[in-house]
DNA sequence: CAGCTGAAGTTAGTATCGCTAACTTTGAAT
DNA sequence: ATTCAAAGTTAGCGATACTAACTTCAGCTG
């Protein structure tokens, strides 16, 4: 039997935290959405954990290194919702690119701060190996299906080419819409609608 | 005559330093192209203009304050970049509209972290009347091409729509860009045909 | 032209934060 | 039972944003 506890239960009797490397990094997360990317501070989050300001440094690097592993939680969650949209819509290809597109805007929009650590900030923070091939796996779902769409008369590289369109188009509603700037020049946008016109539209075989 | 000098110039010489405010804002403008938004520090503006680290408060309530000024001046370049390229394609709406999300994306590849600022902050830094009129003239100049092209028969709220599609999809691109996002999935995207391509299709009448 | 005043500087100091160094505790392996 | 490395601790450094209290100086006024 385990002579402390099970490694992820309570976390507070003794000296040694259990699993403080996870904590934090769930800890920063929530810190990073209730306080914004820019303000939000680890000696806070050492507090909220009962811990020293020095403790972090026993399992990461710096901060970077935190919000690096933040990031890669980040692209496995997205990743997930993605492949979830796209199995919940069966029969239509264009539907289930537009659903794709909901979810990831679902995403920014429940994890603002998150998303824009994951995609805004400088490229080191998405240098890990597990968080480039969860990246590459999230938009090869949808280079899929839009290939599935064309069918196999068209090139891989119209499919690809109207991947990156949907994609930023998909990335541009969603940062807009976190950074509360559709507000900002007093429009209202339906994005789910907005999302499934575009979609259409950017697929339409003329 | 001036007793100083012509509060304009080399300003070096004095007690006092001529326009720190202005002088602050252009600096700061520089340090965060050159050392990114999170990593810029007023201290080396400061350093820099050859003033002390308390100087800027004579000017600015606080550091926030100077960025709102940085925002303005950001917004003011980016809404007369948009009318420059909109009257330097007279014949085509399509090709005008183009043009203004090439010069949209131009901007932000230009001036990526003023650009993240001015879009990308919290709604605060926005919360300035001239900012807020030239946004919404910016956002204008598009929705007035979009109605031009659509014809007179078509309702305003089509026009208004279509122009937030279109937006949404050229500052995806530019964020994309900026940040890199496109490079992280091993693309090389060419964002001027993607702009081209994506305008016509989203403004296609079927 | 002497003197006053207020704007725009200064120095000095505080609190917070990221991070390091050196020491301590503790669980687990030998 | 002893040892030892992992994972904590305290103490302290340097940078930063910002404040308070003092100083300089340009321009107005009698």
């Amino acid at each position: 039997m385990e002579s402390r506890q099970n490694r992820e239960d309570i976390s507070k009797p003794g000296y040694h935290h259990g699993d403080l490397g996870a904590a934090l990094v769930g800890q920063v997360r929530h810190l990073i959405e209730r306080d914004g990317l820019s303000d939000f501070s680890i000696s806070e989050a050492c507090k909220a954990l009962g811990v020293s300001t020095a403790a972090p440094y026993k399992h990461f690097s710096d901060k970077h290194d935190i919000l690096r592993h933040v990031a890669k939680a980040g692209f496995q969650d997205l990743t997930l919702a993605m492949e979830r949209a796209r199995d919940s819509e069966p029969d239509d290809a264009v539907r289930r690119i537009s659903e794709m597109g909901k979810s990831y805007v679902a995403f920014a929009a429940r994890s603002p701060e998150t998303f824009k650590l994951m995609f805004g900030s400088k490229p080191d923070i998405k240098d890990d190996e597990v968080t480039k091939e969860t990246g590459h796996r999230c938009f090869d779902v949808l280079i899929v299906e839009v290939a599935n769409h064309l069918g196999t008369e068209n090139s891989a590289d119209a499919a690809l080419k109207l991947s990156i369109m949907l994609w930023s188009f998909v990335h541009g509603v969603a940062s807009l819409k976190i950074d509360k700037d559709y507000e900002a020049v007093r429009i209202e946008a339906d994005t789910n609608a907005m999302i499934a016109e575009a979609t259409r539209r950017l697929l339409a075989t003329r």
